[in-house]
DNA sequence: CGGGACTCAGATACCTGAGTCCCGGTGCCGTATT
């Protein structure tokens, strides 16, 4: 992630009264309102709470930041990248808006004159950490604001961090809940591409969004093509798919421990495929050299930890192995959701050994000392198990787990479609028999 | 769970093997150090 100072603030442009259609088409350039984009924006620009559940690439970002220009003052986006604040508030800034981020890569003048322009009501939009909002020394400012009239919206971008880092990793997450308790009239929005029933409620009732409005769209991915194989030989079966499959192909191979990744892009590079390795004990210079090289397509394919992900926009990754097993569903939806941003046919292939899963409900015992969370994390881990499990749509059952329904067959997974099972070479034939008894067993029961 | 890192004894001056322990994956911030 390139780490830059900000720019300067841009003057606020005289006349933010403009309606939200208008602003649509004068500041970002589009004609229309996509799917619910417009009842959100009038929701949350009136005053309302919301909880948006909206897939990558669906146009969350101006959910909030339209009614952040609609109502007066300073609106507050909680992000949870220092990259990705970056990135929005460049854009931003080309498109004329008045935004900046407050955050650690900032010297101490820039964050005075920051203070300044937040004091004179200079900024629409202000990116931050949690870490940075609950300090006393921005608080004090933002109650000063709020005596002013001074706050517009509070965004909570990514808001299943809340559930999904709150607990151990990062614990301001779950102070957020100070949002509403200290400014109880500021509209607050909570984003996110990813949360099943359980990460829903924490959402709802850390950030006391209960009666707030909720708008969900569909989860499904058309364009992705869903396997889960029976792991072998995970080098042999890599191999295969990718020389039968994807030998030109962006693609991200996901593992679940920095050993594994570096173990697995040295054993690529060796069989001559172009590789790189990412997780978060890479020295950051590095870190970011990988990441850009895969995205300018300099390089194939990053194997990586889920360090690789968020914020990473690169729309032609046609391809997304698991090397095993996620803990949760949510996980595997975010890490295969890479794929095929750009609407083409894409294919993720997960790796499957009862093993590694039985490891993992080893570890979560052990891990995690409180007896509610642990039973959460199973539930999690038993979901992610029954789906690489099942003998039925894998496409309806990950819907299902986000509370949809879906047809029961989609023709877009092995179990619709068993050809998808050659993916990794040809199927050895006790395996279909072994399927159709279990299948045969479960439709009995 | 499983595997790597570490410890320590034993035999000998560097190395080996057995036993034990601990960790596995995400990032802010602030402070201390270059």
């Amino acid at each position: 992630m390139v780490r830059v100072p900000p720019v300067d603030i841009p003057p606020a442009p005289q006349d933010w009264s403009l309606d939200a259609r208008q602003i649509l088409q004068r500041y970002f350039g589009y004609e229309q309102f996509r799917a619910e984009q417009a009842a959100i924006i009038h929701h949350v620009a009136a005053g309302g709470n919301a909880l948006v559940l909206m897939p990558t690439g669906g146009g969350k970002s101006l959910c909030y930041q339209i009614p952040a220009l609609l109502r007066p003052g300073v609106s507050l986006v909680i992000s949870p990248l220092i990259a990705l604040m970056q990135d929005q508030v460049n854009a931003l800034q080309q498109r004329g808006i008045p935004a900046a981020y407050l955050n650690s890569t900032l010297k101490a003048s820039a964050v005075q004159s920051l203070y300044l322009a937040l004091q004179q009501q200079r900024l629409k939009l202000l990116y931050i950490a949690p870490e940075r909002l609950v300090q006393p020394g921005l608080l004090s400012l933002l109650d000063r604001l709020y005596a002013q009239q001074g706050l517009g919206v509070f965004a909570i971008d990514e808001a299943h961090c809340i559930a999904q880092w709150g607990h151990d990793f990062r614990p301001e997450y779950r102070q957020l809940t100070l949002l509403h308790q200290r400014y109880p009239q500021i509209p607050r929005v909570a984003l996110t591409a990813t949360a099943d029933q359980q990460t829903r409620r924490e959402i709802l009732t850390q950030l006391q969004l209960e009666s707030a409005r909720q708008f969900i769209s569909s989860f499904d991915r058309p364009n992705l093509r869903y396997a889960v194989v029976e792991k072998h030989h995970p080098g042999a079966q890599i191999q295969w798919f990718l020389q039968h499959r994807h030998r030109q192909h962006a693609g991200i191979i996901y593992c679940q421990s920095r050993r594994q990744v570096e173990q697995s892009a040295q054993w690529l590079n060796q069989r001559g495929w172009s590789v790189l390795p990412y997780h978060a004990g890479l020295e950051t210079s590095i870190r970011e050299v990988n990441q850009r090289r895969f995205l300018s397509g300099s390089v194939q394919i990053m194997v990586a930890t889920i360090a690789f992900g968020m914020g990473v926009d690169k729309a032609d990754v046609r391809f997304v192995i698991h090397l095993e097993c996620p803990r949760s569903l949510e996980g595997y939806y975010q890490e295969t959701g890479r794929a095929g941003r750009d609407g083409d046919l894409s294919e993720v292939l997960l790796l499957y050994h009862p093993q590694d899963v039985f490891r993992q409900y080893a570890r979560l015992r052990q891990q995690i000392p409180e007896r509610s969370r642990q039973a959460c994390e199973r539930t999690k881990l038993q979901a992610m198990e029954q789906f690489c499990r099942t003998t039925r749509c894998r496409r309806t059952q990950l819907l299902a787990y986000f509370g949809e329904c879906a047809a029961p067959l989609c023709s877009g997974c092995d179990r619709c479609n068993p050809d998808y099972l050659s993916w990794v070479g040809p199927q050895r034939r006790h395996h279909s028999v072994a399927a159709a008894l279990q299948r045969i067993l479960e439709e009995s029961s």
